[in-house]
RNA sequence: GGAGAUUUACCCAAGUGGUUGAAGGGGUCGGUCUUGAAAACCGAUAGGGGAUGCAAGUCCCGCUAGAGUUCGAAUCUCUAAAUCUCCGCCA
């Protein structure tokens, strides 16, 4: 959510920084229903403070014998009186709530604007992968190799799912597993949250009310319930409704869940396999920090995804996006995007992003500042570390042999019984 | 799924519809005493939002949440959530 006291100070620039991440409006109604608020405010409290003085005189007029009666009638009267702008006053709020809440976070200043075409690559690392061979892509592979199974995947579910078979399972949990090793090496908490959340939860991490479509819902078996469609929903709901103390951020988490996704809408013929599934596997990485150590710890994240990706040994690089292409709540995302040699583009396997305040307004996130003694909203950030399973293809196409054999990468092997290569089945 | 109980501040906890700006403990912090500590004693400890104001301050809302009854609600009614106990069901 943003600061309104940013918009009724200055609407208008904050109008061009929406209309930067394409979103068109005008705060005209905002600033009127703001003064209509404050005027109200004032008089429903005027009201109420002259209706308390006579509630708490009544003991002691009692005492002395007094009215009692005139007194009732007054404060009677003036309850009456002031009903019709408690009433308004509640409505207009609402309003003024309903109008905010839809609204996407500020893009970061020195964001470009435009979409997905104007994202900038800033970092590349290795070479995209020529074969002296005839290569195959991963679905081929995968297959050859008996790692996935996408004909019995989509017999038991549908189109969009898949199921790990035999080294493709253990491969699969060989990735998790050095994710989870390395983040716990750098001090961060392993979190495993429930997947079913509720609304609440999809409001506070900004995906609701937009992309409520997006998710499967169990809307008709629980209500107000969804499965999540990524741990950052679980996480940012960690500490919603408290307040931090400044001394504990920045608080480092990570948690492993399967992302569950609708995806409405057509699948490119370009995305078969395993390129974009209804459930993939993600390490999410999560911090809670102030506003002093945001930046830092977007660094952070960054180069921990970066490092990742440098251990496995993988073709990748790093993209600046640009303001309409980054989601609702952000603010900045880098996304690391890695080598798919079979279609010759690069696809995203980490989005590294600052939200600043925006959730943690929408969750009441708030922190202690150490010299101050105030509260402030907490700065949330997040970033894939890593989705699995586009690691996974991409892992397998690179890494492909002359003779259609699959090389483990070497960090991977302590978790595959130390096997250096998976061996086409026939 | 069914039945019951509970929800008050950092924790425990009292609270007959009206001086509740919430008793009393514990804890924490400060002080007295002590070479130091413990004990004892004394003192402090409600937070968060909002309105107004240059400020000091004043006012409004806060007893899980939301509605209601009432001149007046922590207290009565309804709804919801969470926790606990028991019963049922169950991969």
């Amino acid at each position: 959510m943003i600061d309104i006291k940013l918009i009724l100070e200055n609407p208008r620039d904050i109008e061009a920084k929406l209309a930067k991440k394409g979103c068109v409006v005008n705060f005209d109604p905002l600033i009127k229903l703001s003064e209509k608020r404050k005027a109200l405010i004032l008089r429903v409290e005027e009201a109420k403070a002259e209706r308390n003085r006579l509630s708490a005189s009544v003991p002691q007029v009692k005492k002395e014998g007094g009215d009692i009666q005139a007194i009732f009638a007054r404060v009677k009267e003036i309850s009456a009186n002031s009903a019709k702008d408690e009433e308004e006053l509640g409505k207009v709020e609402e309003e003024i709530k309903a109008f905010l809440l839809p609204l996407p976070n500020l893009p970061d200043d020195d964001l470009l604007a435009g979409g997905k075409e104007n994202n900038k690559v800033i970092h590349e690392y290795g070479k995209p992968q020529k074969f002296d061979f005839s290569a195959k892509d991963h679905v081929e592979l995968c297959e050859s190799l008996g790692l996935i199974d996408y004909v019995r995947g989509a017999k038991m579910s549908g189109h969009g799912c898949w199921v790990y078979t035999g080294l493709g399972a253990q491969l699969e949990w060989a990735l998790l597993n050095f994710f989870i090793s390395e983040h716990l090496k750098d001090g961060y908490k392993f979190i495993l949250p429930p997947h079913i959340l509720n609304y609440e939860s999809g409001y506070v991490a900004g995906q609701f009310p937009k992309f409520i479509d997006d998710v499967f819902s169990l809307e008709g078996v629980e209500p107000k319930k969804f499965i999540l469609p990524t741990a950052e929903t679980a996480l940012v709901n960690l500490h919603r409704d408290e307040i931090i103390p400044g001394n504990k951020l920045p608080l480092k988490y990570f948690a492993y869940t399967p992302c569950y996704r609708k995806e409405a809408g057509t699948y490119r013929t370009e995305e078969r396999g395993m390129i974009r599934g209804y459930q993939f596997n993600k390490v999410e990485m999560f911090q809670y920090t102030t506003e002093e150590g945001d930046q830092a710890a977007f660094e952070e994240l960054v180069s921990k995804a970066i490092s990742l990706m440098e251990k496995l040994g993988l073709t990748f690089r790093v993209s600046k996006l640009a303001a309409e292409d980054i989601s609702a709540s952000m603010a900045r995302t880098y996304d690391i995007e890695v080598y798919i040699p079979s279609m010759g583009i690069y696809k995203e396997v980490s989005s590294v992003s600052t939200a600043h305040d925006y959730q943690a307004r929408r969750g009441m996130i708030r922190y202690r500042d150490e010299t101050t003694g105030k509260t402030k909203y907490a700065r949330t950030l997040n970033g894939s570390g890593l989705a699995t399973s586009r690691v996974f293809p991409a892992m397998i196409e690179q890494f492909q042999q002359p003779d259609g054999s699959f090389k483990i990468p070497e960090v991977l092997r302590p978790w595959m019984g130390g096997l250096e290569y998976i061996k086409p089945v026939k």
